[in-house]
DNA sequence: TATAAAATTGTAATAAATACAAAATAACAA
DNA sequence: TTGTTATTTTGTATTTATTACAATTTTATA
């Protein structure tokens, strides 16, 4: 399905802003923050505001479009919403995707809390910074 | 073993600061933000300055003695270090423990990193929440 | 007691997020 | 079309969170 197709399904009007910022999320997948996804779209709608892409990112996460990545350092954001993981590396704190599975039935009750999603965090060095180390 | 010990254990000196921040993420399970721990520490102790509990809460964090939790809002801390997952209300935006075990080797490496550790955090609807939307 | 190292404090600077009113855009009825 | 209304975007101002850093204070120990 296009993008704008799916931002109108979600009650949301299809504006070039909105497609913009979720078509960067789905194409990218490198996780990024506010800032990143301002820069580069500010290339392409020299006019885009700061303020819509905090208001799209929210709008697109409340409607499970998009996935919200808290960090220790800042919030980021992630365009893939079939289950999986992230690593986060204490190096150079780069957002890698991890395909581990944790079975969790969703519809049940925790301590009679109801649980709408879970994510799952790993943290550690990555490939990348453990050759740097090395050399 | 008592937190002054705890402390130099992992090479802190022991000062009051450093005691009485530990022990409050110890004694309260709360998961306060730097906010909450620089308002009640500064009852007892008048001088204390924020900087320090941003210093103090980094190195403790950093030494594995608490816990960070980064939320979509704030960043807070947990005392309580046993594996166990959270969960967070998107209402209230209260953090609860929950003692789900996840069995995970932390040894092995995932697709070439190096894993340190991990954590899990559901969301959804506390139980408190869920009560006062029936009323 | 003197000296050096470590820790704390307070202020300033930076960064992240939100509030909000004005302007622009889009939907749609006449 | 055109006019009216609702929605969205924009820009600015605030607020909040975090970091940087020099001066002061405290602590360890020679």
């Amino acid at each position: 399905m296009k993008t704008k197709e799916l931002l109108e399904k979600k009650g949301l009007r299809p504006t070039i802003q909105r497609i913009k910022v979720y078509e960067y999320l789905l194409k990218h997948r490198e996780h990024p923050d506010v800032e990143k996804i301002y820069k580069v779209l500010k290339e392409e709608i020299p006019t885009i505001s700061k303020t819509t892409i905090y208001n799209t990112l929210k709008e697109l996460a409340d409607r499970g479009l998009i996935i919200e990545i808290p960090t220790e350092y800042k919030l980021c954001f992630d365009g893939y919403t079939e289950p999986h993981s992230h690593f986060i590396c204490e190096e150079c704190n780069k957002i890698y995707d991890i395909d581990a599975d944790f079975e969790f039935d969703k519809k049940q009750k925790i301590n009679g809390h109801i649980i709408k999603n879970f994510c799952v965090m790993f943290k550690g060095i990555c490939f990348n910074c453990q050759r740097k180390e090395k050399s």
